[in-house]
RNA sequence: GGGCACUUGGCGCAGUUGGUUAGCGCGCUUGCUUGACAUGCAAGAGGCCAGAGGUUCAAAUCCUCUAGUGCCCA
């Protein structure tokens, strides 16, 4: 059977991620000795396909599914995806009606133009995460506006009611103008803008006058009062006088109030309670009146007066050009300000007085809070922790009604007069309180309820209608955990997989998802929703900027895959990303994964060459060799160490332990002796074990070998096969994770291959200084009984290796020619015995004189720290003893090096 | 304004709880069509670990300050 040369990813990735499916492997069985291990998926937005973010996730989340998996844990990935109300409102908006808007087409043609989109997108995201490789449990495939999932929702929501957790209100919101809707405040952006601020004259009832400073002069339309801070004693005077607002000639109280920043303008402001949040709470506080001068797309209302009609920033305009008309602008001066912008559309957003449902957070944040800081919950990288605490800590009640379509309706019914209201409420905020036209059906009760009631419960009306907002998909999100698993009417598998355990996100969404599932799974399940939080970078290009779709310097997972193949791109992406840190991809990023796997196929395809003298050989083999023994040594280290690292959440760090045994270890230094030996050796058990080890990072191309090299007893026994037949895994996805042998680990055997190795990288070393194919001749002086002895064993590898025809011991030191000290011998290479070239003296004598001055300020650094009472009488002995052997060798050493500095000379 | 990170050879990064001559990948230089692999092999150059001070027998590693960068919150 021919081999190809290069290894192909797309021969063999697509084959066998239809076996496993087929098999039925990435199912959870039931393993009566070890629990399970359960990572639900972050949904991805149903807004368009996954990014190289997502790719990172995915990848990281597959690598601890397997690696469980492989442990032998009950293990379950749970798939799905999220409706992303705002964000998937927005693009079928601009996507599908192509000019006309949503109320042409009608709330429910809408609806059914969202769902196609959902239902394609969804196709797409998940072919896309299987052609990434991922394990998940398709059939478990969740969608967060199934009808399970929203009977969570509303379950939520009503309890939460009940409790009086859930309330309606009037409140400033942050509004989009764009999107019509509000938005809660972590869906703000705030962006530093430099702006003006207007110093506006108010006169007042007195005579005098008073000057107010503003960024938004229009909102003075909207103005109820001034207000001073009470310690400001330069305006301490006006308080309790009454101002005249310009335009309008209302007449305005100027009051105290400690939240006014007197460092702010003159210290004296204007007062917006229905266009500003600190504006609303003094006003709430002094019961002043709250007069919105907008309607929902933020133009001016019939409170503006003349500037009704008018967008909010021409209105700027106008109402400066007439202040300056009327002589009371006083002065305009730049001022650089954060705005807030919609997280969606980037407008700006106009902070509103608005009628909103809320979630008290206070209570639901407290065991969530206390689950963080007593480690139940646990974050990677740890600073995260500090952060999730801050914004705990601060936590303000969640706004959860949005005026979009897309989404779970509110689950509240309005017995019609309450809805009439309702209907009019944005539009009629100045009578709030004063009810108007009163119906005589209805009774205004609020019902709370999963499905429309027949008729009111209070006064029999059966005229009721439900609220038209959608819940923020948060909503949604903060219940995945749980509703995907059954909550609230199916126990099994919440029992069976709850809480999870392992939770890999972005650190964006720590506020938006990661707090808040946590407040979810303590108040529905009283158990957290993971005890693992593992937060990864965020991708960026090679300039350091963070990909995007608007900025166009995203690279397209789909592009890469078909390009460099599915585990080329995986194992990029996890060698390239530190711990929580921001990995730097560009496109030839990818080439580390392609070259890598394209090595592992070759060092396959060198050992199905070899011949298999042995079969089988038994481990504790006297027969077996040095380079047998190191090669399991390293191994087993190996083994141990990934283990190890793996269990601490880290990936970057065992990627790249494995990919330098596999390469420089295993395939630089063994395969090169089994070259020699014209045999398999043990490289069959160390590539079985090493193919385990990077399955969970690679999973496509070490099936494939690991099918090919069929290993039988070698591999430990199966941990399950469906199939039943025979004892060996019919997959390594099903293989067990290797163990590491301990007798194994065999420092002797690392001592004396090291010995061999440094012979031969100092012939090597040599040949490339002098530019000679070959030595001739290396003669050896060691005072090492032994190690004479294991270079004889192992000398055809060192002649092979260094390319050196002949070596002969010697017990003195030979003139001329160059030396290379190493440790336990001396190597000679004889003037005399090179075929070509000519050891330059001079060259040679200022190399070692270099290193000779390099060793010695070493030893000076070693002997004055043993020359110290101190260092003696502190460090702790180990410390001591290896300082005083680093002494010695160096020593040694550089009697060596003077020894030959002497020679050099003399025979020049 | 508050908070959290980061700063290690040209670039991207490792470096567990302080203790061998600070490593790796890419790039660079030199030499190799060596029968697994040029997506490769061999050899090499390149770093006073941002700066200053401190703790310690011992600091890239711990503390303080400074400078620069990034992110989050207000």
């Amino acid at each position: 059977m021919e081999l190809a040369t290069r290894y192909n990813p797309f021969e063999v990735e697509q084959k066998w991620y239809q076996i496993w499916m087929e098999r039925g492997y990435f199912k959870p069985l039931p393993n009566p000795n070890l629990n399970s291990f359960t990572i639900v998926i972050p949904p991805p937005n149903v807004t368009g396909i996954l990014h190289l973010g997502h790719a990172l996730n995915n990848t990281i989340q597959d690598i601890f599914i397997r690696y469980k998996r492989m442990q032998g844990f009950e293990t379950l990935w749970l798939p799905g995806v999220d409706h992303a109300g705002i964000a998937t409102q927005v693009i079928v908006e601009r996507e599908l009606l192509k000019g006309s808007t949503k109320e042409e087409i009608g709330r429910d043609k809408f609806i059914a133009l969202a769902y196609e989109w959902a239902k394609d997108k969804k196709a797409t995201i998940l072919e896309q995460l299987k052609e990434l490789g991922c394990s998940c449990d398709w059939e478990r495939t969740k969608f967060t506006l199934d009808p399970e999932m929203s009977n969570a929702v509303y379950e939520a929501f009503i309890r939460l009611y009940n409790k009086g957790w859930i309330y309606k209100g009037d409140y400033i919101v942050n509004w989009c103008p764009r999107c019509e809707t509000a938005i809660s405040d972590l869906e703000v952006e705030h962006q530093e803008e430099q702006g003006h601020l207007y110093y506006i004259k108010y006169p007042l009832t007195t005579g005098e006058s008073i000057t107010v400073a503003t960024t938004r002069p229009e909102t003075m339309l909207g103005d109820t009062a001034c207000a001073i801070n009470p310690q400001d004693t330069r305006n301490a005077c006006y308080i309790g006088k009454t101002a005249i607002l310009p335009f309008v000639n209302r007449p305005i109280p100027i009051i105290a109030d400690e939240r006014v920043d007197p460092q702010f303008g003159t210290g004296i402001v204007k007062i917006t309670p229905a266009h500003d949040p600190i504006d609303f709470e003094i006003a709430e506080y002094h019961k002043l009146p709250k007069i919105l001068i907008m309607d929902k797309r933020a133009i001016i209302n019939e409170n503006g007066g003349k500037y009704k009609g008018l967008a909010r920033f021409d209105a700027r305009r106008q109402v400066i050009d007439d202040l300056k008309g009327m002589g009371v602008l006083e002065k305009v001066v730049p001022y650089t300000y954060a705005v807030g912008h919609c997280h969606r559309c980037n407008t700006i957003i106009e902070p509103m007085l608005s009628t909103q449902w809320f979630v008290r957070q206070k209570e639901l944040a407290r065991p969530a809070i206390s689950a963080v800081e007593n480690n139940e919950i646990r974050f990677y990288p740890e600073r995260w922790k500090g952060v999730y605490l801050n914004w705990m800590y601060n936590i303000k009640d969640w706004c959860i009604s949005r005026q979009i379509w897309w989404g779970h309706r509110l689950p509240v019914f309005y017995c019609q007069d309450e809805m009439e209201q309702d209907a009019n409420r944005r539009q009629k905020t100045e009578d709030r309180g004063q009810k108007t036209e009163k119906s005589n059906l209805g009774c205004n009760e609020i019902i709370v309820a999963k499905e429309a009631p027949v008729q009111c419960p209070k006064c029999g009306n059966k005229n009721l209608v439900q609220d038209t907002d959608v819940l923020d998909t948060w909503f949604s999100s903060w219940l995945w955990p749980i509703s995907t698993l059954g909550w609230p009417n199916n126990r099994a598998d919440l029992n069976r997989f709850y809480p999870t355990s392992l939770l890999s996100t972005a650190p964006e969404i720590i506020f938006f998802w990661v707090a808040r599932m946590i407040m979810a799974g303590y108040e529905f399940m009283g158990k957290p929703p993971f005890n693992t939080v593992y937060l990864h970078g965020t991708v960026r290009d090679a300039k350091g900027i963070k990909m995007s779709r608007t900025l166009g310097n995203g690279i397209d997972p789909r592009e890469v895959i078909t390009k460099y193949g599915t585990d080329a791109v995986r194992f990029s992406l996890i060698t390239t990303a530190g711990e929580g840190g921001d990995p730097h991809i560009e496109e030839n990023t990818f080439e580390i994964g392609r070259s890598f796997t394209n090595k592992l196929w070759n060092a396959y395809r060198l050992i199905s060459l070899l011949p298999d003298h042995n079969p089988q050989p038994p481990t504790p083999n006297p027969q077996i060799e040095l380079a047998d023994k190191w090669i399991l040594s390293q191994l087993n280290r190996l083994i141990k160490e990934v283990s190890g690292l793996l269990d601490n959440y880290k990936l970057q760090e065992p990627s790249m332990r494995i990919y330098d045994f596999l390469w420089h270890k295993f395939c630089d230094w063994y395969l090169e002796i089994l070259k020699i030996r014209n045999d398999k050796g043990v490289a069959i058990r160390v590539l079985d074990n090493t193919l385990r080890l990077l399955h969970p990072f690679v999973p496509f191309v070490t099936e494939e070998i690991w099918q090919r090299i069929n290993p039988k007893s070698q591999i430990l026994p199966q941990m399950r096969d469906p199939e039943k037949s025979g004892t060996n895994p019919k997959s390594i996805m099903i293989s067990e994770w290797p163990k590491a042998e301990k007798q194994e680990i065999d420092a002797e055997a690392e001592e004396e291959f090291d010995l061999i190795q440094n012979i031969v990288i100092a012939c090597r070393n040599t040949r490339a200084e002098l530019n000679i194919p070959k030595l001739i001749k290396i003669i050896i002086k060691t005072e090492l009984l032994n190690y004479k002895k294991i270079i004889e064993a192992n000398a055809t590898y060192i002649k092979i290796l260094g390319k050196v025809e002949m070596i002969e011991f010697t017990d003195i030191i030979p003139t001329g020619g160059a030396r290379i000290i190493i440790k336990g011998a001396d190597i000679f290479i004889p003037q005399q015995n090179l075929i070509t070239g000519i050891i330059d003296s001079n060259k040679e004598l200022k190399k070692l004189e270099a290193e000779y001055s390099k060793v010695e300020s070493l030893l000076q650094g070693t002997k004055s720290r043993l020359n110290s009472p101190e260092f003696l009488s502190k460090a702790p002995q180990e410390v001591i003893v290896k300082t005083q052997e680093k002494l010695n060798s160096y020593e040694q050493k550089l009697l060596k090096l003077a020894d030959h500095i002497k020679l050099l000379n003399t025979a020049l």
